[in-house]
RNA sequence: GGGCGAUUAGCUCAGUUGGUUAGAGCGCAUGCAUGACACGCAUGAGGUCACAGGUUCGAAUCCUGUAUCGCCCA
């Protein structure tokens, strides 16, 4: 068959990529890695950083699916046994939000109607929905993950890993339950992080409240005047602050003051942290129980704390009182507005406001429901992060001063790599406040915190029982509350079962924990959950051999955001529960932003979604330009354009991967249209022909070697913009664009040789640009005789020594070639006229040089070459262009006066050059001081200037004397 | 308020340890239906490297400050 019938013109990656894709899936196993014997050096594994379930794809995930994957198809390439385990995230509180939302919509339901299980399972429902959608885009993109080993945070195998941490967390006092002050969604009723809250500023008003002072002396103010944005507080304010140097108010300290409406008498304290002097009046309220500023300082004057708030964000029984004989009640109104209202008002009634102005300050909303965030004091569970005393016992038996300096360690030291390495900061700087992570969720989809209570009545049977049982606590591990209450956690669901038969045996009731786990509890098991542990790794099962195989995972590839986040808690729960750092590298990729430099965000309608292009432009375009933007830098910006054919969001910028995917394309089926028997055209070949062959193809041979060891060096140092623009010069630019050119003429004539290179270069091309471009190189690869994947071929190695001599040769002939093409484009010379051209060289040396190129000269420029000597004839009329150290002349075209405005211009800026390089080495301190290299090379290029300068004058003279 | 980053051609970005005339793609201009490709070929124009100081023989690159923009943390 015709190669070129088979191949159209165009590449069609819809046609394509599904095909690919399924060959890959079937020939490979679904990429499933093997748990080999290799050394640790030849194994390569990487997590995927879990999508969320409840969204879709973008771009964000798409860049980091593509580097991911480009360091996994090298390896596999390189025949390292590579592993990559894909995977979705529960996404604990959006996804509750979003399920529960739908329900709302369709069903005018609530979460509390439908009950506990019910809304778990329509949750689980929504999961297999739209779960395998995210895995099947990934796929779309072309990500070689291991498809067996797919995992989701919440399956059975995640649960095993999450009990067993929190049961050693437990066992080890590094999860506690305390009351603390947690941001509160009062619309989702639960504690949310602090990274689920985003700051949105509000025009309010700041308010100024008289506090009278309970007694007065002579010469004392009547009030105190506290100013606050949130005056329904006031009722669980529990002190005025004053700046303890503030000559104002420093003899009022100890003093009491009465809190309106609640008629409450609370203490005037001294607090130079809390306390601005110059701000505002100089006197603060104190509300510990609804302001973080407060809590603080509320817990260094063991400040009572009364909290005001509901779970749904109304008043509670603490929102009533008696001010001036006045019972004044608040209970049950919302919090935040209608209180607030009521209290401003009983206020100005009192003559109590001093002053009321605009003020436009950031208020925290939950970035879940979109509501204000209420400051709220309740019971949760944390993991303390904090040094404490005797240390923590790691995973593999050493001792760090505490969990969050154990993971400082790891980065400091080294174990871990962060690139760019300015990232390590931040990771540093924020596991250094060592603040205790709140990890309960008031929340009904999640992994539900595996404690039990017993009611102090049935504790101590149930404590007896326990160490008849379970003497060592292997199963259940018991903590004794300073009430007397119990708190059990099992170690595993079997250890539940025994808890509830001891139990029912003791007829003690038992009561399970409501909370479920904050989601990143989950995820920072990860790399640890999706090997299987706590398993050993010494089972039978192969599943069970990843873990001493692959762990700890080479690279973790992801955004920015998460570096605190996840990052870094997996790296403590690595070490706590396995020994080892989770991951030896960590590659933090750049954020894409729209062409205006805002983020992407559904809000803003500004998303492109990467299946769009993949069905537009093809998965390798998609991956190509994703590649080619993954900078060092923090933001990269895509500007975006509607297309006008789909009405879906796209950007200009995926042009250039699919052009190229065209280029490879185009330029494969007209190389395999001419191969010969020379398609499976081997190394060995092209080492003999590097050493022996012609110019050409010694240059391109060379070129091939340079861009393979850039392509290993580059992945290597996850410098991927790097990586596609460098293929893409060697691909378009040395093979396309000058060897092609070249070898046409060959090319017709059969000749064994050149087929023979092509063959090389053509299988090398697909082979370091298949990470990058894996459908369109397969598809190529696959029109080569063999009948192996090349997904699964040896990754290049260069065949021999880059040869410099011939690079600056070739370098010239294309200097030489350019200055007359530019010269025929300047006389406008139509391309069917043969140009007549001598060539004149400085030295013998350089003749001798560009002597063997003159036929891919005239080949290429469309000329014949006159005569090339040291000492030539030059006519009279030519155009004149002087390269390196060959002057070329152009016969017969010339325009006397436009080539002299030419030469002159041209002989202007040579002479800025030469008295710039003279200037320089004239300077005693810069030819003392500069490396020689660099002295020399100003030496030689204003020898190179100098010479320019002296064939332009002697030209122009002879021009200057014809036109007179 | 603290930290990080960005500012280089009309646009999007490179620019390794400071060193010869600062690069690419897109866009623009001119020419071209050429036996792989018009998603193409050839050629060209286009930059006071944000600004002001400083260090240095030499600064886009290092230091200080200013301005604008962005992100993270509080």
């Amino acid at each position: 068959m015709n190669v070129n019938e088979e191949l159209g013109s165009q590449y069609e990656p819809s046609r394509t990529e599904n095909r690919i894709w399924n060959r890959w899936m079937k020939e490979l196993g679904e990429f499933r890695a093997a748990a080999g014997r290799q050394p640790p050096e030849r194994r390569f594994s990487i997590v995927i950083p879990p999508p969320n379930v409840t969204g879709a794809l973008h771009l964000g995930h798409a860049i980091n699916a593509t580097i991911q994957d480009i360091l996994v198809r090298h390896h596999r390439m390189l025949g390292h046994d590579t592993l990559w385990i894909p995977g979705i995230d529960h996404a604990g509180i959006a996804t509750q939000a979003v399920v529960e939302k739908t329900i709302f919509e369709k069903e005018k339901k609530s979460r509390h109607d439908l009950g506990r299980d019910e809304l778990v399972r329509r949750i689980w429902q929504w999961k297999e929905t739209y779960g395998d959608r995210i895995l099947k885009q990934l796929q779309a993109v072309g990500a070689s993950c291991d498809w067996t080993r797919t995992r989701f945070t919440l399956d059975d195998t995640c649960a095993a890993a999450v009990r067993e941490a929190f049961y050693r967390l437990f066992s080890a006092d590094l999860i506690f339950r305390g009351l603390r002050l947690v941001n509160w969604d009062a619309q989702l009723k639960t504690a949310v992080a602090d990274d689920e809250i985003y700051f949105e500023t509000v025009r309010g008003k700041m308010t100024s409240i008289r506090y009278p002072l309970a007694e007065r002396c002579e010469g004392e103010p009547e009030y105190l005047i506290v100013a606050t944005t949130r005056p329904e507080t006031m009722l669980g304010d529990t002190a005025v602050a004053v700046h303890p140097d503030d000559p104002r108010y420093r003899s009022l300290i100890g003093r009491e003051v009465m809190v309106p409406l609640v008629g409450r008498r609370i203490p005037i304290i001294g607090d130079g942290q809390l306390v601005d002097m110059e701000f505002g009046t100089g006197a603060v309220k104190v509300t510990p129980a609804h302001d973080p500023n407060d809590y603080a300082t509320g817990l260094r004057h063991r400040l009572e704390q009364i909290n005001l708030l509901t779970p749904d964000g109304r008043m509670n029984e603490n929102g009533a009182g008696q001010f001036q004989g006045v019972e004044y009640d608040y209970r049950g109104m919302r919090f935040a507005d209608e209180a607030r209202k009521a209290i401003l008002t009983d206020l100005e009634k009192l003559g109590l406001i001093a002053d009321q102005r605009d003020h436009e300050h950031e208020v925290g909303h939950s970035d879940r429901s979109k509501t204000p965030i209420e400051p709220y004091l309740s019971e949760q569970w944390f993991v303390r992060m904090g040094d404490i005393d005797g240390g923590v016992a790691l995973g593999n038996g050493q001792r760090a001063s505490g969990l969050a300096q154990a993971a400082i360690d790891a980065v400091a030291d080294g174990r871990i790599k962060i690139t760019p390495d300015r990232y390590a900061k931040g990771y540093t700087d924020w596991l250094s406040q060592k603040r205790d992570w709140c990890i309960s969720r008031q929340l009904w989809w999640g992994h539900r915190i595996p404690v039990w209570t017993v009611a102090t009545a049935g504790a101590e049977a149930m404590v007896t029982a326990i160490q008849k049982h379970d003497p060592d606590n292997h199963l259940l591990s018991v903590r004794r509350r300073p009430d007397g209450t119990l708190l059990i956690c099992p170690r595993s669901e079997s250890a539940d079962q025994t808890l509830e038969y001891l139990a029912r045996d003791l007829g003690v009731e038992l009561h399970r924990d409501d909370d479920v786990l904050d989601t990143w509890f989950s995820s920072a098991l990860w790399p640890l959950s999706t090997m299987g542990w706590p398993k050993d790794g010494t089972g039978d099962r192969p599943d069970d051999q990843l873990l001493p195989y692959y762990y700890p995972t080479s690279v973790l590839s992801t955004a920015r955001e998460i570096l605190t986040l996840w990052v870094a808690r997996m790296v403590m729960f690595g070490l706590f529960c396995h020994g080892d750092v989770p991951f030896r590298r960590v590659y933090i990729h750049a954020v894409i932003q729209d062409g205006n430099g805002r983020p992407m965000k559904k809000s803003l309608g500004n998303g492109v979604d990467p299946v769009d292009i993949v069905e537009s432009h093809g998965a390798d375009a998609l991956r190509y330009t994703l590649a080619s933007m993954a900078t060092e830098t923090q933001d990269i910006r895509l500007p975006v354009v509607k297309d006008a054919r789909t009405g879906r969001n796209t950007s200009p910028r995926f042009d250039v991967g699919r052009n190229f995917a065209n280029k490879l394309w185009n330029a494969s089926r007209f190389i395999i249209s001419h191969l010969g028997d020379a398609g499976n055209s081997s190394g060995d070949v092209a080492a003999k022909i590097l050493k022996d062959g012609d110019m050409a193809d010694r240059w391109i041979i060379s070129s091939t070697c340079r861009a393979i060891t850039q392509t290993r060096r580059l992945i290597d140092e996850f410098r991927f913009a790097e990586l596609t623009s460098m293929l893409y010069q060697y691909f378009w630019g040395d093979v396309c664009d000058w060897y092609l050119e070249i070898a046409k003429a060959r090319i017709r004539s059969g000749d064994p040789q050149v087929q023979a290179v092509l063959g090389y270069v053509l299988r090398t091309s697909l082979a370091l640009l298949h990470p990058l471009m894996p459908f369109v190189t397969e598809a190529i690869w696959e029109k080569l005789p063999g009948d192996g994947l090349l997904a699964r071929s040896p990754f290049p190695e260069p065949v021999g020594e880059v040869d410099t001599g011939v690079t600056e040769t070739f370098n010239m002939i294309q200097q030489i070639t350019r200055a007359i093409r530019d010269i025929r484009n300047q006389y406008n010379i139509d391309l069917k006229r043969t140009l007549t051209v001598h060539l004149q060289a400085d030295s013998a040396e350089a003749l001798h040089r560009i002597a063997p190129g003159v036929p891919m000269i005239e080949n290429l420029s469309l000329c014949s070459i006159h005569e090339a000597g040291v000492t030539i004839t030059p006519p009279s009329d030519a155009a004149i262009a002087v390269v390196g150290g060959v002057t070329i002349y152009v016969a017969g075209v010339v325009d006397r006066e436009m080539e002299i405005e030419k030469l002159q211009r041209r002989r202007q800026e040579l002479e800025k050059l030469i008295s710039s390089g003279r200037g320089k080495l004239a300077n005693d301190q810069f030819v003392t001081k500069a490396p020689e290299k660099v002295v020399q090379g100003i030496r030689d290029q204003l020898a190179v200037y100098e010479s320019e300068m002296q064939r332009l004058d002697d030209n122009l003279s002879k021009l200057l004397s014809a036109v007179k």
